[in-house]
DNA sequence: TCAATTGATTGTCCTGGACATCATGCAAGC
DNA sequence: GCTTGCATGATGTCCAGGACAATCAATTGA
């Protein structure tokens, strides 16, 4: 279903898949798929079947695939791929409180769904509730997403539900003037902002003060309030799908611009694909890393007093 | 600043302003600006003035004003028009408490903020919160951002605190089974979310069960969800920029959809630059609509009781 | 005074071409 | 055998200029 009930135009593609425009012509003009009907007007109207395939497609190359090997395959191959790749984990080894997310989630059951995170983040407290839950937990939606299991609503509403349970956590601690100061957000076209809540709730409780300016903040407006705010570390979330240029770029000319007494951390799932190692940003392709390189700086605090 | 130091690419002054690749390209061919330097490959580099005054000039074009006649104005008769534009209010005649959270934002304070919100919350109640203090004073910080008095970053620390209060406000309220039932979010496209959040801080009170999927849902989302969690009103938010012709074919498609027993409601700044009225579509222009809606529902529901 | 027609304004889409960049794979050297 | 470097192919982004539908504004007619 959408506006016209049965196609989308080129725009309403790009919005929903994140394939540019230029991409999606490019990709038709090359590879005979996406192939869009044409209205009265001669502009394209995508049908939704093609429309699912092409966000299964954008999925697959997030992981690292080429879009030439892809774009011929059916949508069940694509699902078969799919499914092979999001890993090793098998139904009968996913955690039990994983699965019962799952099904409450799918079930549509938001009080459920609230109920069984805050109890868990009461059991474990909140770093491990981030660590131990949080992680594996979005590994198995993301999973479930690809799988085709998972309704975008149902993403949205887990990441809503999420959210609520980490702002929870993250103000029973009282807000005060903490070390080191840590300034958190996205880049520009970053629209993921859990990490940066998963972040903050593993380092209030050592004692950091963070300033979060949730997503999308444009480069200059990080280095101005890294100055502004006088922070001793600039924080950024990048979700998988994240164009690896634009971070490279990006973090590049931050570090060329922000004092070297401010550290650089860059997390998120896209630094487990890049490459080349970027000077002076530290790198955080796990959770924890974080956590050890909030407590290194820490000894290296205490050993310079002495 | 910004990665190339002095100019940015096309891509870039996209993400920043909003305005698509076309419709710089467009402007510039036919209004001649903006006008772009060209690098070694021929391709437009944007100094940061102009990507200055384009976020001026989108800005204006978001209150209604037209291209051609903003085009040739210079960057100050500009800041000028967003001046006067930006409401009868003077200065003299803003409220303290506004002025001061104003301050208390402009000079980085975000413990200060947080607090002055948390106080303001606690000595009105979360109602009159909203009505009172949030709607005026988000009107007050976007007049002040028009005006080039705030930082991209400042506004979105106001955000961000602005979000925790709520959420807390919110929070205090038990999460249980209500009438009505409300699913809140927005279309595609809208990344704004502080509406969704106040309209739930107006409603949790009155005894609403509010499933808020956040900002950006599909549309055919928004009715699968509809249906999933089997909500009575659906409400959307939409912020000032929202491009009125998506917002109608939108809202049409949905009202198509959903079931006739299912309200549809909009609200946000939006609105009230819409002319037409749409059938079955309740227009929300003022916060305080969402709650006699909601009260209106009230004594319907009694009287056919009765 | 209001409504309808008309003309200008404005955004979006189209085609087809060019090119920088990155990956892949092969060959040469250690 | 393994690594390094280069060539070739794959891929995304940009460009120019044209077309047209939708909307706005203004003039004309009732």
């Amino acid at each position: 279903m959408q506006a016209s009930g049965f196609a989308l135009n080129i725009s309403a593609v790009e919005r929903e898949t994140g394939l540019s425009k230029d991409v999606l012509r490019m990709w038709e003009r090359r590879y005979g798929f996406p192939e869009p009907g044409r209205d009265d007007n001669a502009e394209r109207q995508y049908p939704l079947d093609q429309v699912a395939k092409l966000r299964i497609i954008k999925r697959l190359m997030d992981t690292g695939m080429r879009p030439g090997k892809l774009m011929q395959r059916s949508l069940t191959e694509l699902n078969n791929l799919a499914e092979s790749r999001s890993g090793p984990r098998r139904e009968a080894t996913t955690p039990a409180l994983e699965r019962d997310m799952l099904t409450l989630l799918t079930s549509h059951n938001a009080t459920g769904l609230q109920h069984a995170l805050a109890n868990a983040l009461m059991r474990q407290g909140v770093q491990r509730f981030v660590t131990e839950t949080v992680a594996p937990l979005n590994r198995a939606v993301g999973d479930a997403w690809m799988r085709g299991d998972l309704q975008v609503f149902e993403e949205h509403l887990y990441a809503e539900q999420l959210q609520v349970a980490l702002r929870t956590a993250i103000n029973a601690f009282p807000r005060q003037p903490g070390v080191p100061k840590v300034l958190l957000t996205t880049f520009p076209g970053e629209h993921h902002g859990l990490g940066l809540l998963m972040v903050e709730a593993l380092l209030v409780p050592e004692g950091a003060q963070c300033i979060s300016l949730g997503t999308q903040t444009p480069i200059d407006d990080i280095h101005k309030a890294a100055l502004a705010h006088k922070v001793n570390v600039v924080a950024l979330s990048f979700s998988e799908a994240f164009p690896l240029r634009q971070a490279g770029e990006g973090l590049a000319a931050l570090r060329r611009h922000l004092p070297g007494t401010v550290a650089l951390w860059a997390g998120g799932e896209m630094t487990r694909r890049l490459r080349k190692s970027l000077p002076g940003v530290a790198l955080m392709p796990a959770l924890g890393d974080a956590l050890a390189a909030l407590k290194g700086r820490r000894t290296e605090a205490d050993e310079s007093l002495r």
